[in-house]
DNA sequence: CTACATGCAAACCGTTTGCACCCTA
DNA sequence: TAGGGTGCAAACGGTTTGCATGTAG
């Protein structure tokens, strides 16, 4: 698992310092976005030695260079990222428990060209959030 | 006009001061979402004597009566705020001028349904950005 | 006259930066 | 051993808050 990494860094001109590596095992291994704080958090309970700045940096390399996304359009005031698995995608938000859900499909692939030509815009990308409840939550309501 | 502010404040249990109908104005006249800063901008521009705290209170209480609507998801940092002319709309972001224009139309009803149907969520709403360039931006590029 | 609004200054919180030191390639 | 990476502390920018004062209803 941690060779994948060492690739990814490399290939695009990172250094493999074992910061990075265990900032994106926790990305990988988290199956949904997750908040810097929260990365820093993980990697002290896996008694990694690392300041919060370097979360800052190193994720702000990793995601210059494509290797995971930031969303910081999510939930107010703060930044989420997420290990590349996939390019375009969307996201399902779940009011009550608070769980992101990563929707690969897209629904607007059709009015993206419907709107270029009423507005004569060119338009490169869309962003896309829905928000209510997860079943379990909708139960327990 | 500002008779309009006045009654849409009485109405809600907001006290009538010159400075929440200043912000009304500033909000109504302008065409697009504009950040806090720059209603306090406009605000001094007009020599109207208000505080930047003041700005965030009165703006914080007309959101919550749904007077006017927040986005916190479109620029990166800070919150922008317009009058609310109607329900549900999307946002249409030109990436050279930055000019943000509204969609008043939705094409993702139907999607909504399917998806619940898919996933067992409630879906309760969605925000929608699409990100280009201008006509006009997009010829001097 | 009383509850809500305002001004001011200080705190807050996520994020960024400058600088000295460290360590990977 | 050179240049990128890191730790630390301080700054930053948008936003919030506590408290005293002011004012609309």
């Amino acid at each position: 698992m941690e060779n994948i990494y060492t690739e990814q860094l490399k290939n695009n001109g990172l250094k493999n310092t074992p910061q990075r590596i265990a900032i994106l095992d926790i990305l990988f291994i988290e199956e949904q976005p997750i908040s810097v704080d929260d990365i820093y958090i993980k990697l002290k309970e896996k008694n990694i030695s690392i300041n919060l700045s370097t979360v800052y940096r190193s994720i702000e390399a990793m995601e210059e260079k494509k290797i995971i996304s930031k969303l910081d359009f999510l939930n107010e005031g703060k930044a989420y990222y997420e290990y590349n698995k996939a390019g375009h995608r969307h996201y399902l938000i779940c009011k009550g428990c608070k769980k992101i859900t990563t929707i690969y499909s897209c629904p607007l692939e059709l009015y993206e060209k419907t709107l270029e030509q009423n507005t004569n815009y060119k338009i490169e990308e869309h962003k896309l959030c829905l928000y209510g409840y997860c079943p379990n939550c909708n139960k327990n309501k």
